[in-house]
RNA sequence: GGUGGCGUAGCCAAGUGGUAAGGCACGAGUCUGCAAAACUCCUAUUCGUCGGUUCGAUUCCGACCGCCACCUCCA
């Protein structure tokens, strides 16, 4: 079975296939940089972050290119409170959008196009659709005509007159239809501006990602990807400007994000309801958040709360401990590597059976992934392996160490398609390299208390430690300790 | 008013025309001197309500109730 993935264009699941054989060309709206991103925000780049993983794995080689609004009223507010400049403002925001994701584990898209440096190509979009008799000038700005577009509407599904009812219509005498939008705003006194054949000013927003996109990934993209509330105006106006001008469809996929919620209402800007990502990412780790953000689909609403990102918690953990058990088995196993690797060796059932298992979980978890990146079903599958793998873990029953170190590598593999299990090193893996005789020490004295069962020695030293955020774990096979927060 | 979506156990959340993944929490157990940690097991005759289609619906259709979003800058 291939991938499928929902067209908002066409309102249907439809199987994908990019437009040049194993190579995939993926729009994503970036952020406008007038303040940082909130976990709302986060939500969108992490699912084309993810999609992006996906295909990679499937084979597909991604160009991804995510855009920087670096331009626009907001910045240009923002930057007058604040005292400083739009480019200024922008600069510093933009460059915390990078800090931010990067600590997501968002991996860097391959173009990051900035509005600021793509001014000559968006003038001349812009003339290019004046000369087709699709856009007109009105006092030093350039307003595109709705009108000349027939298809218009045809990804939002609104017609015209449902527009114009809606009474919510911004009102401006100089458009000739009030549908109509600007492609290049007439600068203010005192606003940033950029010179153009009809004045000094600035671009408008949608114009900005059709020809940003097509700069850097062609005149037909496969993938465009963005928040839903984008759908429209945005992306509409994007394919308006993109397909009048060139006569091609503009995206083959269009996928839209679900709105991430906070007390079952919108986290957005506008709302003042939300939260930093760079203040969850203070107190959550990275895969934890990212684990919330994917636990459910892309296409649904999902709801924020300190609880969810508790349960994400505590769900890692055991997926977490499931995989440093299964790595120390994999470290303790002297490689066979004697050029031949197909030696024939005992498999067990137990063997077998779990080995059949993974089997399983890889399949499944490609059927959930080729479903329109159905993490939340992906997630199962790994959880479900994670438990087999547990039970045979526990057993002792002739599960081989190759058999593990299988279970290692698929597991390992899966979880990072999600970004949720990195093989980095802790920062406290220092710490601990340093602390490891000492604590071994405290160990063995314990021991020897408990030994002679002096419960008020081997206690202290236990309760002591914990203070220190220093856990002690007693199992059948000795103790062990590490760092707790 | 127009458009789209959602309503599944205590909570979060997949899913399918043929009888409900997974996670968290709870409870029980294994381990332990006691704990903690870890692991195992258990938890929905039922999928908002009412009708209809069907041999059979949570899944399809209709009505209703409740919630959310877009139509204005917002991912």
């Amino acid at each position: 079975m291939g991938l499928k993935i929902y067209n908002s264009l066409s309102r249907q699941l439809e199987e994908f296939s990019p437009l040049k054989e194993g190579h995939v060309s993926m729009y994503s709206c970036g952020p406008t940089v007038y303040d940082y991103i909130h976990i709302g925000n986060a939500r969108t780049a992490l699912v084309t972050d993810i999609i992006r993983r996906y295909l990679t794995y499937k084979g597909y080689t991604v160009k991804l290119v995510q855009n920087l609004t670096d331009i626009d009223d907001k910045i240009i507010a923002r930057a007058q409170t604040l005292g400083t400049s739009s480019s200024q403002l922008a600069h510093t925001n933009g460059e915390a959008y990078f800090e931010d994701t990067q600590r997501l584990g968002i991996q860097l898209a391959d173009v990051h196009p900035k509005a600021t440096e793509h001014i000559p190509e968006m003038i001349d979009l812009i003339q290019t659709l004046i000369d087709k008799g699709a856009a007109y000038v009105v006092d030093g700005s350039v307003y595109y005509r709705v009108n000349s577009f027939n298809e218009y509407g045809k990804l939002s599904r609104r017609k015209p007159e449902d527009l114009l009812a809606g009474a919510r219509v911004e009102v401006d005498e100089r458009k000739e239809d009030p549908r109509d939008f600007d492609m290049w705003k007439a600068a203010k006194p005192g606003e940033p501006y950029w010179d153009s054949p009809w004045g000094p000013g600035r671009p408008g927003w949608h114009i900005e990602c059709s020809s940003m996109a097509m700069k850097h990934l062609g005149e037909t993209i496969d993938i465009h990807a963005g928040g839903e509330d984008l759908l429209f105006p945005h992306h509409e106006n994007e394919i308006a400007q993109s397909e009048l001008a060139t006569g091609k469809p503009f995206a083959r996929y269009w996928v839209h994000v679900a709105f991430l919620k906070i007390d079952g209402t919108r986290m957005g800007k506008s709302e003042q309801n939300f939260i930093f990502l760079r203040d969850a990412l203070d107190k959550y780790p990275a895969e934890v958040i990212r684990h919330f953000l994917i636990s459910a689909h892309y296409r649904h609403p999902l709801d924020y709360s300190l609880e969810s990102l508790q349960k994400s918690e505590s769900a890692l953990r055991r997926l977490k401990n499931c995989l440093e058990t299964l790595k120390k088995y994999e470290e303790e196993t002297p490689e066979v590597t004697d050029g031949n690797s197909s030696t024939p060796r005992d498999v067990s059932d137990a063997d077998t059976d779990l080995l059949s298992a993974i089997k399983t979980m890889q399949s499944q978890f490609t059927d959930a992934m080729d479903n329109d990146f159905n993490t939340a079903q992906g997630m199962g599958t790994i959880f479900s392996l994670v438990s087999q793998i547990n039970k045979a873990l526990g057993t002792s029953n002739g599960v081989s160490d190759q058999t593990f170190t299988q279970a290692y590598k698929v597991l390992s593999e899966t979880c990072q398609v999600l970004g949720i299990y990195t093989m980095d090193e802790q920062d406290t893996a220092g710490t601990a390299e340093f602390l490891n005789p000492l604590l071994e020490l405290l160990l063995e004295i314990r021991q020897d208390a408990r030994s002679q069962k002096d419960w008020d020695t081997s206690d202290k030293i236990r309760d002591r430690l914990k203070q220190l955020n220093i856990e002690i774990q007693d199992t059948h096979e000795g103790s062990t300790w590490k760092f707790v927060s």
